[in-house]
DNA sequence: TCAGACATGTAAGTCGTTACATGATTCA
DNA sequence: TGAATCATGTAACGACTTACATGTCTGA
């Protein structure tokens, strides 16, 4: 027992400035694609919940008029258990790489067939790369003028809050590197696509 | 809709060769621990319907008055099911890294909690690539010599099949290659690793 | 005016893990 | 004789996905 990853992630996110369910989702789907995922399914009894165990408080937001909108704000209490957590040592994450999988059964089946498989594993992650490989460049760029880029600057300042330009700075530097985490993992992926083929003779 | 992994992992172990659930667990944990997991709980159920489905039979095996032990065999149509998975696009794999989602939520916290993950991450990295490198020295000699090692040697052959030295010699490749993916990955990991630790300035 | 984004939520179903239950055989 | 391994299975729970349902607001 005891995983509950999702309640984490969104207490997490909620430690960094109070946010609605919508704005978790997308943040996530932006912001964090690379390394995580959450689907409303998840988010919308998750919140509830915190609420119920007094790690977040939930209040309408109504300004400018807006449409029904409800703001989850983290306790104090949340706020501890969020660092707890942090503290933690954290489980090496399950391995199921599909295409390992398929690779490693194509070995009773023709060559070709397995270096089907490889071709089209590494158009795929040549695709994800480009797309990391611009996301860097912009955040580079930011991290060098020490501004936000302006996709980002929307999602992390939704609402009010008091930010220091230091710790705007030191978010984007860590959100970088994040984004190196997967650029790295995939140009791995990659070399290795190349050395499978010059293996089986390509 | 229509996932079912752990049914065509089951599946396409069979069609390297009949085995009990047992014997695929075994497999699974001792030789593909670097890129997939199962359990018990999905094993024998998958089995079932399988034979429910007529991908595979199953039949009770008492060679020199062992135990109880069933063993399964995929069906003609297993295979075709099989062939038909492997040639499916292959979805890429949802990320979920709980250590990048850490230590991107590390940024509202002093620098040192956030090199702190960085170094848990980096130990624990380090492990298992000592492991893997162990087993990979183990196969290279194998691949070398034409030969199977011990371990797998067990594994591979539970149940009486005739195997060319060409096809056991092309097992023993591809099951190098996929643990070669494994170190490439955990290599990046802990360049990526460095990388922080520097941009932090340790 | 109408498409698209904003916004919240539920229901049903699948998938996966963990713990438990049971018992046979082997080997030191 | 007792621990380890072989071997099969189930029940309960928890996690996750998908599809659906509903309605608002903004801007071209």
């Amino acid at each position: 027992m005891a995983k509950q990853k999702t309640k984490f992630a969104v207490l997490g996110l909620l430690s960094w400035k109070p946010m609605s369910g919508y704005d978790i989702k997308k943040l996530v789907d932006v912001g964090l694609s690379h390394f995580w995922n959450e689907n409303y399914g998840q988010i919308y009894p998750t919140l509830e919940s915190l609420v119920k165990e007094g790690l977040a408080t939930r209040k309408e937001d109504r300004t400018s008029s807006k449409r029904k909108r409800f703001v989850y704000t983290i306790t104090r209490k949340g706020q501890q258990v969020f660092r707890d957590w942090l503290a933690e040592p954290t489980g090496s994450p399950i391995v199921r790489n599909e295409l390992q999988l398929k690779f490693f059964l194509s070995c009773s089946l023709p060559t070709t067939e397995s270096v089907r498989l490889i071709k089209e594993y590494q158009s795929q992650q040549q695709l994800v790369l480009d797309d990391h490989r611009r996301s860097e460049k912009v955040l580079r760029e930011a991290v060098r003028d020490g501004l936000f880029p302006k996709e980002l600057d929307e999602l992390l300042r939704i609402t009010s809050q008091k930010q220091t330009r230091q710790s705007r700075s030191k978010q984007c530097k860590i959100f970088l590197l994040t984004l190196r985490h997967g650029i790295r993992a995939i140009e791995a992926r990659l070399e290795w696509c190349a050395e499978v083929l010059k293996s089986l003779g390509k």
